[in-house]
RNA sequence: CGGAGACUAGUUCAUCGGUAGAACGCCCGCUUUGGGAGCGGGAAGUACGGGGUUCAAUUCCCCGGUCUCCGACCA
């Protein structure tokens, strides 16, 4: 990509309406701009951070069993009357057709996916499955806030799965626990898993936490890594010793970043989700349901990994993986290497944006690359010869290298 | 949903009863190129919308809208 051509600029003051830190970097480097509140455009950076992350959802989730479906976002409002969360969801986006009949905007999938499912399947051979989707989800939250990370219109992974009975239901949860830790591990994020109060659900669930000021939850947990309790439940203190000797719980502040927890057969009573057993007797589907926000993880990726300059990508996330800064690029010589060495990465496949403009200083263009955060800079010039001057953006030392090197350390 | 604040150029702000100004960005020319360059010229605003007060309203008052912050809420 050509830096020239980009969809999208740098802006040198912080945008007025907005406090976070991620929506302040998000705008200023130009991945996305506000739309409404707790309402985002996603431009060609930021949609290609936000798909970076989605696939890796995505591989986890196709790695976990799951089949990847994608469900209506208008739904009836006759099925959310049936569980009776038509007047319970309290952020539940209700719209009137100019007929008078009323949608609800989809917040979650029960009640689009589990009667979608009584039509598909009948017996216990059908089960266990697990279904799930990558889909932008509306909450009429009464007070967007804190850029993308609390929206009324986000993308979410929801995955549900159906199970003949409980103890089949328990052993998918443990390998979806394992599968979330993937997830945020592969997103460079240390998620604390949690337990949480169930809500109407059960007794308890997990909700994976990523530690930040800019989080709304608070937990108790172990920095050994043996406990972790919303403060929602928890009954313990901070400053209580941990049991195995790893010293004094911590009390902070964290971003939720996923959640699972049971919906045993609470949807399937309702919509009469059942299936025969081996002797043709029909049993209920104990079902679980597992969500990870997209772009709340996009954004608390940002929350974490920044300094005073801009954003630090990721690799695994980044919307690029080489940044090429050319200077003098009005000397038409430095302005053909530049473009050759641009080529070459792109034929090794390797994702590169190339700042190709002309007549502005050298300060300025690494300013707007330590904004952008892109993991790789490479510095093209009349000074760096036919070397590379190369920098990672999460270190400080540069370092002289030819582009067969430079490949080598990217591979 | 309660409380507070804001809304003026693309952006960030100034002006504060007498029909708008800067910086950055943008366009043109020249100069310049290693940490947000210099000079000169230029384009760019129904001052959120609607009422009211006034000879006169961007400015004061009222109603509405939007945004932000604090709180409540967050299956």
């Amino acid at each position: 990509m050509f830096y020239s051509k980009l969809f999208g600029k740098t802006v040198k003051t912080d945008p007025k309406d907005e406090i976070s830190v991620n929506a302040k970097l998000l705008i200023r480097a130009g991945f996305i701009r506000k739309e409404l509140a707790g309402v985002y455009n996603f431009l060609p950076l930021g949609l290609r951070v936000l798909t970076k992350i989605a696939n890796i959802v995505r591989d986890e989730m196709n790695k976990a069993g799951g089949q990847e479906i994608l469900l209506s976002a208008l739904q009836t409002k006759n099925n959310w009357q049936k569980t009776g969360r038509w007047n319970s969801f309290d952020a539940l986006f209700k719209v009137k057709s100019r007929y008078e009949v009323e949608y609800a905007l989809g917040p979650t999938h029960e009640e689009v996916l589990v009667p979608l499912v009584k039509q598909l399947i009948s017996s216990y051979k059908d089960l266990p499955l697990s279904l799930y989707q990558i889909q932008t989800k509306f909450r009429d939250e009464p007070r967007a806030k804190s850029g993308i990370l609390r929206g009324r219109e986000f993308l979410m992974k929801d995955l549900y799965s159906f199970h003949q009975d409980e103890e089949d239901f328990e052993k998918y949860y443990e390998v979806m626990r394992k599968t979330y830790l993937e997830v945020f591990k592969r997103c460079s994020l240390e998620a604390i898993e949690t337990k949480a109060g169930g809500g109407t659900f059960s007794q308890f669930s997990h909700e994976y936490q990523v530690i930040s000021e800019a989080g709304e939850d608070e937990i108790v947990y172990c920095p050994g890594g043996d406990f972790s309790e919303n403060v929602e439940i928890t009954e313990v203190k901070e400053g209580k010793q941990c049991e195995l000797g790893h010293g004094s719980l911590k009390k902070v502040k964290v971003i939720e970043v996923g959640n699972i927890f049971p919906l045993k057969t609470k949807f399937s009573e309702v919509f009469d989700l059942t299936y025969k057993d081996k002797n043709g007797k029909d049993q209920l589907v104990v079902m679980g349901c597992y969500g990870i926000g997209i772009s709340r993880l996009m954004g608390t990726i940002v929350e974490v990994h920044h300094d005073d300059k801009g954003i630090i990508w990721p690799e695994s996330v980044a919307p690029f993986m080489v940044h090429i800064v050319g200077l003098d690029m009005d000397d038409k010589s430095v302005a053909d290497r530049a473009e050759k060495v641009y080529k070459l990465l792109l034929a090794e496949g390797i994702e590169t944006l190339i700042d190709d403009r002309q007549n502005l200083s050298a300060g300025e263009k690494f300013a707007d690359c330590d904004l952008i955060g892109i993991p790789y800079r490479v510095v093209i010039s009349k000074k760096t010869g036919e070397k590379l001057e190369v920098k990672k953006r999460s270190e400080k030392e540069t370092s002289f290298v030819s582009l067969d090197e430079l490949i080598k350390m990217l591979k």
